[in-house]
DNA sequence: GTCTATAGTGAGATAGAC
DNA sequence: GTCTATCTCACTATAGAC
């Protein structure tokens, strides 16, 4: 979370709070507001609306995100070694900002929720948004043309990494009742790690390299 | 779909396609009424207010939901076959309905979304989806006792399947960008069968059993 | 069982003083 | 950069005629 010294980051900061456990019809910009220490009027002060709010809390997610996927896909070990540190750096972002996952999963799914689509923000959020989604596609791809992993299909892939990441850390109350236990905690995040990680490394390797 | 004869079983048919889209807190019943022909008072008649509108349209898809994988997971069959099988129904059953998926995702994290917890109603939806649950995950624990599953984390793989089954269907605009196709034709839903049920096929397997 | 009319509230957004 | 005041509109819900 940015320092909130200055109004903007304190309004992002709480926006972000809001729009993820309520989504953006959810949510009202008095209570943004009054949670900011503001008035309602002062949020157009520095934000045109509320699409171009939600929208830019959406960005600043996403590219949290990208910035650290980015490092650790890059580096130059085993397509194996890289996908395991992958989906732990995955989960470790997700696991230190408990707003993450559920504004990820909303931008992944709610497109229908509000009009912003035309705002020159949102395609901002959107490249962002696929940049992450063609960077891990290209690094499975890698992998599969390497002989280590198997010759799955590639975007299914993808969206079973996505499934199995993001919507655990933003099913929140199930999620909990699921586990018996708090979702955040370090035992429990380190326990999703483990098995995520072994759920796609038997599921991903190919034959006779188990 | 029921068949929407009466105007109770259109209007929930008509909320549960809206809800699915924009949520509960997106819509609004004037937006319900005049898409199912009616007036906005005339919803007040068929059901007590928006949140047991809501909570009824949940029921519905939750009831059916879990019919459909309770027969698959009792029968009498090998574990990783009845594994198979329940992700095949799974699959199928958000398929034939898209609104299914993006209900049942809506109903595992948003529960914040509206003030619903009092009504008895309420309960009865969460039994169901209570039921599912554990009924996976007893499913999941007999595989894992007969020596068939790796001594895997019950709860985290419900997590994982959750995520593999729910999260694809209802990811919509984003999920055939990362497809490059859509999610529902016939081909579409056969090869995310094959590819889940590879996944967790070898995801799963204990050792020396793949 | 459906309608018109309306109450009552709160939303997003704007104008303009300070 | 923040405020008060206000506009306009949509919302959930109710009352009561037909």
């Amino acid at each position: 979370m940015s320092d909130p010294s200055s109004s903007r980051d304190k309004i992002l900061d709480v926006a972000e709070a809001l729009f993820a456990r309520r989504g953006y019809a959810g949510v009202g910009l008095r209570e943004v507001a009054e949670t900011a220490g503001l008035g309602k009027s002062s949020l157009f002060h520095h934000f045109r609306g509320k699409t171009q709010l939600y929208v830019e809390v959406q960005t600043r997610v996403l590219e949290r995100f990208r910035d650290r996927l980015e490092t650790v896909l890059g580096d130059p070990r085993s397509p194996m070694a890289r996908l395991e540190r992958a989906i732990e750096v995955m989960i470790d972002e997700l696991a230190e900002q408990p707003t993450t996952a559920r504004l990820l999963l909303r931008s992944l799914f709610e497109e229908d929720d509000f009009a912003g689509h035309e705002l020159p923000e949102f395609a901002h959020a959107d490249a962002v948004l696929e940049s992450i989604i063609r960077r891990v596609a290209a690094f499975l791809h890698e992998g599969i043309a390497a002989g280590v992993f198997r010759d799955v299909s590639v975007p299914d892939t993808v969206q079973s990494l996505i499934g199995a990441i993001v919507y655990h850390f933003a099913s929140a109350e199930i999620g909990e009742q699921i586990t018996g236990g708090p979702l955040f905690s370090a035992e429990s995040v380190a326990r999703r790690r483990r098995e995520v990680i072994a759920l796609f490394r038997h599921g991903l390797a190919a034959p006779g390299l188990a």
